[in-house]
DNA sequence: TTAGATGCAAACGGTTTGCAAACCA
DNA sequence: TGGTTTGCAAACCGTTTGCATCTAA
């Protein structure tokens, strides 16, 4: 379930947070496409909205985990619009953990949280003895050609 | 096994690039501690050696996977010192595929490639329908308290 | 009405580049 | 000796900040 511009609008009127014009323009921009984006690509997509008001909101929208950041094979950083999963039964304000799968072709980021890949992390304490800690937290990126991508691509 | 100036040395005579002082130091300075650096870290502990050589040399390391990146516990990049895992039996001149984990206290970066989060990786794209293509790669960080700092630290 | 948000321009910090001098193989 | 590498300084690029103006609540 995408986040709709809406959703993202709630969620900046919880937080306390004024409902601007420049602001919405920015949240539709960004909700528009699945892809990673840059501040610099919203500030070059809305010329007319000061740079600095792109990077504040940008932020206010990381803290609100209404974006995050993801790490991009060339290892550059990029915003991904997170998924809305924030209103499930349970989890209340806590954004649950999830790690993003990355379509090497368009960019396209996807959300998954492998049961499997949990554990497996949580044995490694115990299977690599010695050189692991205890574990706080981790974080996974998956390098993929999206389904997208594979049906369009000759090869 | 942790690098040695000396192995960084040999690798960087197998690319036909030469070795300087000015590279000497700054492959002394990160080899002497397995903690993530920045380029501003090495500017700040060599600072008779010009910017541009730290940058320049730091990219020859990277390229050379004698160095690698790390995502940092903010998000933030930094660098860390490869195992020295080039010369194991088989593998050849590929850099072998692994993975980091981070101590969240000193930043004491280990390395690890564990079995189990491989297969789970590959299970994931029959696992989620229709989400995930074609896997090309992965990254995965760990973030812990490394076992020094599990003894060291009184809570 | 007013705390909060905007836009501009200037400052900032990290990184790259051009080029003459210095140096390693 | 010749092709690399260095160091400096300037340029560059993405991001942040100060401040007067504007605006959503």
């Amino acid at each position: 379930m995408p986040r709709t511009p809406d959703s993202i609008v709630t969620a900046l009127l919880e937080r306390n947070a004024r409902v601007t014009a420049p602001r919405r323009e920015i949240i539709d921009c960004i909700s528009q496409v699945p892809r990673t984006f840059t501040a610099e690509d919203v500030c070059g997509e809305l010329p007319h909205i000061g740079r600095a008001t792109v990077y504040r909101t940008l932020k206010i929208l990381q803290d609100a985990d209404i974006i995050c950041k993801v790490v991009m094979p060339g290892d550059e950083m990029a915003y991904s619009v997170s998924a809305d999963l924030d209103h499930e039964p349970g989890a209340a304000n806590i954004p649950p953990h999830h790690h993003h799968a990355v379509c090497t072709v368009c960019t396209a980021v996807r959300y998954f949280n492998a049961e499997a890949i949990e554990r497996a992390i949580k044995a490694l304490s115990l299977s690599v003895e010695g050189v692991m800690g205890e574990i706080i937290d981790h974080r996974i990126e998956v390098y993929d050609v999206c389904p997208r991508c594979v049906a369009t691509d000759p090869e």
